[in-house]
DNA sequence: GTAGTACATTTGTACCTACAAATAACATCT
DNA sequence: AGATGTTATTTGTAGGTACAAATGTACTAC
């Protein structure tokens, strides 16, 4: 469906218009189902995503910072998406001994064995979505946004 | 700036994954700066969405689940937005004579003032976002984009 | 006409973003 | 060492999203 359709529109849309609009639609359509597949874990999608950054650490802990510029909204509040997970045993925060003014955070065993359960639906509703296209409408897409952003 | 990069990613990625990161990191610079743009008029971007809803409507009144369904973001609670649009003075809301159930919002004058002042400002920012494509790029664009959500 | 159901919107709660201000530890200059 | 500035993080506040439950109105069948 095209996206004037998706959202009624009753007016003509430039081009530029479209794709805003496009690219907004489309995002929050995969976020919503993303959403669904976190769901039953207990999971909000930023929250996922800081579990998944401390797991690219590879055993080092991350401070708030570096969370904070890999993650993909720059604005989210990394104090308190950490708060949360670690109210549910899947982060811990310590005070850096070198540095008392940052914070050292690691996953636990039980966030990692989180990630793990996830990782299969993760990749499967990732694969599904990119299903609709090629491979090279897939990088074309890619390079477009990139394109496009820059 | 390759999508990698921007997130600083320390994991090879699949091909599946950099379009759906790309897609949201891509998302979230174009909506932040459309917020520095409304910023000066006191507008969240979703409150900018249901003006311009109801301008659509071309005087005619809009009832809530008209606005819902014309929405960029389904899930977005009417209510509260059109509550701060008439704290603001920009939107009326009157009960539906004919159905007591249904509500009619209308735009007012100063709505589409604020609508008017905002237009040129807006479609310059449309336009420098869309100057970095050729009309066929961004044509293909949306086309990628509608067949990836579908 | 009243019981039951469907519809349109509002309200409640938890979590999230955006952004400014506050706090605390470290660094530097003299 | 003490004042000053910088860095890393937290806290406060306003507005948004997600979703379920509540409210109030209208419709339908007997």
């Amino acid at each position: 469906m095209k996206i004037q359709e998706e959202i009624k529109s009753t007016v003509e849309l430039s081009l530029a218009k479209k794709v805003i609009l496009n690219l907004s639609f489309t995002r929050n359509i995969i976020g919503d189902k993303f959403l669904e597949i976190l769901k039953p874990y207990d999971l909000s999608g930023e929250q996922y995503n800081v579990l998944r950054i401390l797991r690219g650490q590879k055993g080092k802990p991350a401070n708030m910072s570096v969370i904070q510029e890999r993650m993909i909204s720059k604005n989210s509040n990394t104090t308190r998406l950490v708060d949360k997970l670690i109210l549910k045993g899947l982060v811990i925060r310590n005070i850096c001994p070198s540095n008392k003014r940052k914070m050292e955070i690691t996953i636990t065993e039980k966030g990692l064995e989180v990630l793990e359960t996830l990782d299969p639906i993760v990749v499967e509703h990732e694969n599904s979505l990119a299903s609709k296209l090629t491979t090279e409408e897939l990088t074309l897409l890619n390079d477009l946004l990139e394109k496009y952003r820059n």
